[in-house]
DNA sequence: CGCGGAGTTGAGATTGTTCAAGGATTGTGG
DNA sequence: CCACAATCCTTGAACAATCTCAACTCCGCG
């Protein structure tokens, strides 16, 4: 039962996705989505699995492709994920970084980065010059810490049902504002195990509570793709955002 | 059984506690330690259960006295606490606030406030005039961030045993930091029922869990107050931090 | 063809919840 | 000083959610 993955982005658009990621925050003035397109640093391409990392030099990067997550190593084998880092987003030492900033992260499937330091670059009066962009940076930050949140409330006050459902609209809304996902199609690229690991679950309730979720007509699964076909039921049935 | 609560502080030396928490983070400068203990603003208290609001003019409030906690409402009479707000803690809208700042903020005792946005003044050149305190105020921030991390761990991760050691754990060396704590013994002003919300449990099944601890050997607990008899040995157990 | 990873399924153990009732403590008004 | 209500803690028993272990399937890949 192969269907199609959601919309691939061609290789030479991959900057439109934090592109878009930024605009669905604040409008960019036509320079400033200029200065992004033009962005020509080597791409890096992190295996999955492996740390994310990068040279000193480099403040922030934007990840073109593939998935990541921030996670905490609890005991040897056992680890908290605490966020999922997506095609558009950003990732790096910010000025101002916060803890979540700072914590390991790891490519959860093969991920392609790009050096954006430059667009933090500032002018003689220490101003910067791509002041919208710095904004939606700033702000992406504080999406970062509001999705934390949520994922408290999806731990602490959610059954396992509900929590995987929530995690699943997050997710499509998050890929929708880059344009990878639509009407309840997305990629999904997570073995049971990670889910596991970000929802606090094991990965045989995982298979038990997504096997629900389809008997309830809820969820279509293939490897590495899901439909929600009834997107906006699902999101009143769980009463998400 | 009454014993007596953790050592408690005078009314005048209350703003020595604000003082502390910052000067666990960096030295401040003697006129910086002054202005702290100048601010003479009128003291407001919020009684139990009551949402902590400020005037639009003031930017934000040191927490004097009284235990108040960051919290959402999920549904009518079910909430999930993210984080407790604690005596010499900062409360309001600090410059590149987060969500967390913005979170409704209640008081689970009576707390007493006072106005600390003098602290942020500027000079003509438009820098602070107390710069150790803006750093101060602004590395709180990240360790609200990082404690949102560590409660996550703890809904994620551990058994209803470990993570409610963990809070104990985290609470006395809060409380330490500002001289409220000392070898194990602390205030512990909290019902069952707000430890369950913090911490995603029923509250049968926490006082169950308490018991066990007890059990171990690991607390003493009377009202208003609490004991981690062998701390250390506590905190090895649990692999806390 | 055989192998390894990932998903599925079943059975039993554990952990945590719910409901309900009983005891202790505290504050209040008579 | 006592009676009363309110709140919080404790306990028991039945139930539900989730975990663990283990076996089995399916599929892609060398």
């Amino acid at each position: 039962v192969a269907e199609p993955a959601a919309p691939s982005i061609p290789r030479k658009g991959y900057l439109e996705l934090p592109l878009l990621r930024m605009s669905k925050i604040a409008a960019l003035a036509p320079a400033e989505q200029a200065a992004v397109r033009a962005l020509n640093g080597p791409r890096r391409t992190t295996a999955k699995g492996s740390v994310l990392v990068w040279p000193e030099t480099s403040q922030f990067h934007f990840v073109l492709d593939g998935w990541a997550c921030r996670q905490r190593e609890i005991a040897p084998g056992r680890r908290q994920l605490f966020d999922l880092i997506l095609p558009g987003d950003v990732v790096g030492r910010l000025p101002d970084a916060g803890p979540i900033d700072d914590s390991s992260c790891v490519a959860l499937t093969s991920v392609i980065t790009i050096d954006a330091t430059a667009l933090a670059r500032r002018d003689v009066q220490g101003q910067f010059v791509h002041p919208g962009i710095m904004s939606a940076l700033g702000q992406l930050r504080g999406k970062v810490q509001r999705r934390l949140m949520d994922h408290v409330v999806r731990l602490g006050a959610h059954s396992a049902y509900d929590g995987l459902a929530h995690l699943l609209l997050e997710l499509h809304e998050r890929l929708a504002d880059v344009g990878l996902a639509s009407s309840g199609r997305m990629p999904f690229p997570l073995g049971y195990e990670r889910v596991g690991e970000l929802l606090g679950l094991s990965e045989v309730h995982v298979g038990r509570t997504l096997a629900k979720l389809k008997a309830d007509g809820h969820l279509e699964i293939g490897p590495g793709w899901l439909v929600l076909p009834r997107i906006d039921d699902l999101a009143r049935q769980v009463h998400y955002a």
